[in-house]
DNA sequence: CCAAAAGTGTTGCCCATACACCCATGT
DNA sequence: ACATGGGTGTATGGGCAACACTTTTGG
């Protein structure tokens, strides 16, 4: 991050991206852990640059730390308190880690007053390729209920993204962006679980799946396990956006 | 508009408010007649301070407005397209038009890009007290289905308001916000059928309006009209809330 | 032939809708 | 008494959930 960069964004408005996964029957989130503390970890996020959308920014900083585009993205919400991040326990750490290798004009910048518009992504996370940046020394998928300690008001901005997504997670498509290509209608019933933290059953399940007429049928799936080998499915749609 | 003023604003974030009111059987919004252009208008908004949470600000804007506090307000949308002002046809009558009054620093301030947004409000029509601000010269109720020319993408930004209303619009509270102290249930089922344009049999819904438990029955509400006078409600809320 | 899990069929319940009816009011 | 519109009760149908059942697979 140099001084000059910061001439091409946008001051005191901010991105936090909450990347949502699916991996053992859990729904995950993908958080850095931060350069500023030994049990620290904060959303992906950044900033917007003075020419683009903040819809573009969004997906570049989604880019950034997943290599992953055209992906499902939703700006849920803005967080716009006041003393959101001057009230907060890590901006002294911010401060004194950064102070020796930036000028004040970038420190300002940095920890001046934010606000940061919320977007959600959801997203295949067997094809999520981890990038660090600048302020993470690794990446990390955690389960949104494990949680480890967060910056600012990250806790309540993911906890606001699982509220929106439970909100608009329909029985239509979204699902299929936490999914591989293929899969069996039980691994569908399990995201749907993981979602909505409660349990559906299977032949109700199956039947209201089936009536949305947006999934085909496959080949079925041989594990060798001595049981009736259940169907893959993949969604009608995902040649047309693939 | 003083141009020490703008110190006390974050720049490049505005708010825009859509003040959404109810009258003859019709869902209305408030908006300004601009004097930047014979028959341009615009909806209430302005700058957030550096020192509020973007919640305050709404309730700010829609008070010098309305005079009127403590209303319903929702964080719909954020409408940060680069262009969406520079591309406005209206970007350049402004300029014009203030040119000669205003420094250079201030012109560029608020022409500059600006990511805004959306609040919408709910308000009881009869209580409003319109104050004009001073980039209008009147304020107008206009219905949803009635707009006039609005500046830059203000006509996207109601559309969207109209439709998260119409998401959020429940059974239980909302629609409280738009009508008098006390109604019909016929005034109700005429809001409902303005904000979903749809009609509801009027039996069902006084049922599924009753199940709730969330009205209060009152006194009969004589008109003089040959007919069985109706009950009066109101919100067993109401005085809680007032 | 058996155990395990996939997948399907059947019934009953709840809720929303539609229809029919009764009630109060002023002329 | 009657026209008008408010308000309530009853039957019908579709969707969802619980239960029971059949099918497929490898040992």
């Amino acid at each position: 991050m140099k001084t000059a960069d910061l001439n091409h964004y946008i001051s005191n408005i901010s991105i936090d991206c909450v990347i949502f996964g699916y991996r053992d029957h859990q729904l995950k989130v993908l958080l850095g852990k931060s350069i500023f503390g030994e049990h620290l970890y904060n959303l992906p996020g950044g900033h917007i640059r003075k020419n683009e959308s903040i819809e573009s920014a969004a997906e570049r900083l989604v880019y950034e730390k997943t290599q992953l585009k055209k992906l499902h993205l939703f700006q849920f919400k803005v967080f716009g308190d006041s003393k959101r991040i001057s009230n907060s326990l890590h901006k002294n750490t911010i401060v004194n880690s950064l102070k020796d290798h930036y000028p004040p004009s970038v420190i300002d910048w940095i920890t001046d007053r934010f606000i940061s518009i919320g977007f959600y992504a959801l997203v295949d996370i067997s094809k999520v390729k981890p990038v660090t940046g600048a302020l993470d020394s690794s990446l990390e998928w955690r389960s949104i209920h494990d949680l480890p300690n967060l910056m600012h008001d990250h806790h309540q901005i993911v906890n606001d993204a699982v509220e929106s997504l439970r909100q608009n997670f329909d029985f239509k498509l979204n699902a299929f962006n936490l999914l591989p290509q293929t899969f069996t209608m039980k691994d569908l019933k399990l995201l749907y679980e993981a979602v909505y933290e409660r349990e559906f059953p299977m032949n109700n399940f199956q039947k209201k799946i089936l009536s949305l007429n947006v999934l085909e049928r496959l080949e079925k799936k041989y594990t060798g396990a001595p049981n009736k080998a259940p169907y893959l499915y993949q969604f009608k749609e995902y040649k047309r956006l693939n």
